[in-house]
DNA sequence: ACATGTTTAAAGGAATGACG
DNA sequence: CGTCATTCCTTTAAACATGT
């Protein structure tokens, strides 16, 4: 649903026909205003090549490696393609002549082939693109399940990109922090076959990390300390560190909030889930095929026995919020808050905070360099406050 | 139908430490 | 000490899946 504006063979687009036509920018603004709102942001660049990653859950991404070209302050040489779908949609091949741009001034993007190539015969261009039916990371069948847009590596544990994306998701801020511990570190990990499951995490000793590339004492030293440190978390950052599909941050805090301890979880039965919040019969049934498996509750006992430690709570049963039933959005640098202290905050308040601003929004939290969603809040008339106003909603029971 | 959650993705700059 | 490698940290979009 985005128009495209075609001016000089360069397509410009701006997305959502609602919001253009809040903004004035249908019917009553000519179409060169429009382009103009964003000149230079699309540039013509060439396709070297398309590779395919493979993801934490197997998924495989096609990803367009361009010729690096210098778009919105930025030089930009890669730009996903999402799926196979959308690869053929766009028919992006080899060779060919593509207009990027950045996507919300972020995210590298394939608007689309320029007509020139378009106008090639297909002969003189490369082949259409199509996904690889194996791995290419362990050479597993790679498979697109009926109705699902993508196609998975079936290997599982035996794949290593799964098995590094598993232990980097972990390890990850948000999950169970091990600091200093990245992609490069947990490569060489899985390679050298140190690490198979979680808990091999915590049995990795010093003299074993000094050894390996561009360890040496010191680092080795933090990577020591932040293991240990990491093992003190909170049972939302465990749960979502496991890597359950659906089982997302937020999801992992209601189920968390839900049931107040890992066991009850993992011994739930699948009705007693689909009465948490959000949870419905996927997700539920995803958690129920994760702990019926005995290699996955193995992990858990194993990762306890390595003295990982969190406090459980009590089923349920709080005390009234002052801002249940409010949703929220933050934009922008808030000026003393970080964006998750103020999210902590408005949740612990009952708030909703999501990550989008509509109908149903009722404050947008506006900092400094807030970008389109502040925009998109004037144009739909939601409120918007600052942080100091959102702490005076915090302190005065809303 | 609509809102929200999940997953993945890109780039640059700061910070830290390895290595020569 | 200089250079280089790596991690950290930030931003938000898109597509899709899911829940209501």
């Amino acid at each position: 649903d985005a128009l495209p504006y075609d001016i000089d063979g360069v397509v410009y687009k701006v997305d959502s026909v609602a919001l253009q036509r809040q903004l004035g920018f249908v019917s009553r603004e000519p179409r060169w205003a429009v382009a103009h709102k964003y000149p230079a942001q699309e540039q013509f660049t060439e396709v070297i090549a398309i590779e395919v990653q493979v993801g934490r859950t197997g998924k495989l991404t096609p990803v367009a490696k361009l010729a690096p070209v210098f778009v919105g302050g930025v030089t930009v040489t890669n730009a996903t393609l999402h799926n196979e779908d959308e690869a053929r949609r766009k028919d992006v091949r080899v060779g060919d002549t593509v207009i990027v741009r950045r996507a919300g001034d972020v995210i590298p993007e394939v608007v689309g082939v320029a007509p020139a190539s378009l106008a090639k015969s297909d002969d003189q261009r490369g082949p259409q693109f199509t996904m690889p039916r194996r791995c290419p990371v362990c050479g597993s069948d790679a498979v697109r399940e009926e109705g699902e847009a993508d196609y998975r590596c079936t290997g599982g544990l035996f794949c290593g990109a799964q098995r590094k994306e598993a232990i980097l998701h972990f390890a990850a801020r948000r999950a169970v922090e091990v600091e200093g511990l990245g992609d490069r570190l947990v490569e060489q990990l899985v390679d050298a076959n140190l690490i198979r499951t979680l808990p091999d995490l915590y049995r990795l000793g010093f003299t074993t990390l000094v050894g390996l590339d561009r360890m040496a004492e010191k680092s080795a030293q933090n990577i020591v300390a932040a293991l240990e440190k990491s093992k003190k978390t909170t049972l939302p950052r465990f749960l979502f560190g496991l890597g359950i599909r659906h089982v997302g941050e937020s999801t992992a805090k209601d189920l968390a909030r839900h049931f107040g301890k890992l066991d009850a979880i993992m011994d739930a039965s699948e009705a007693a889930l689909l009465e948490v919040n959000d949870v419905g019969p996927v997700v539920a049934q995803s958690l129920r095929t994760f702990f019926d498996q005995p290699h996955n509750r193995e992990v858990v006992e194993q990762l306890r026995a390595c003295g990982l430690t969190w406090e459980e709570g009590e089923p349920a049963a709080r005390a009234p919020k002052p801002l249940a039933g409010k949703t929220f959005v933050i934009t922008g640098t808030l000026p003393t808050l970080g964006r998750d202290d103020a999210k902590d905050k408005l949740e612990a308040a009952g708030a909703k905070v999501a990550g989008s601003v509509s109908k149903k929004t009722d404050y947008v939290v506006a900092g400094a360099e807030a970008g389109s969603k502040l925009d998109k809040a004037r144009a739909l008339g939601v409120a918007v406050i600052d942080e100091a106003q959102m702490l005076a909603l915090l302190g005065g029971g809303g």
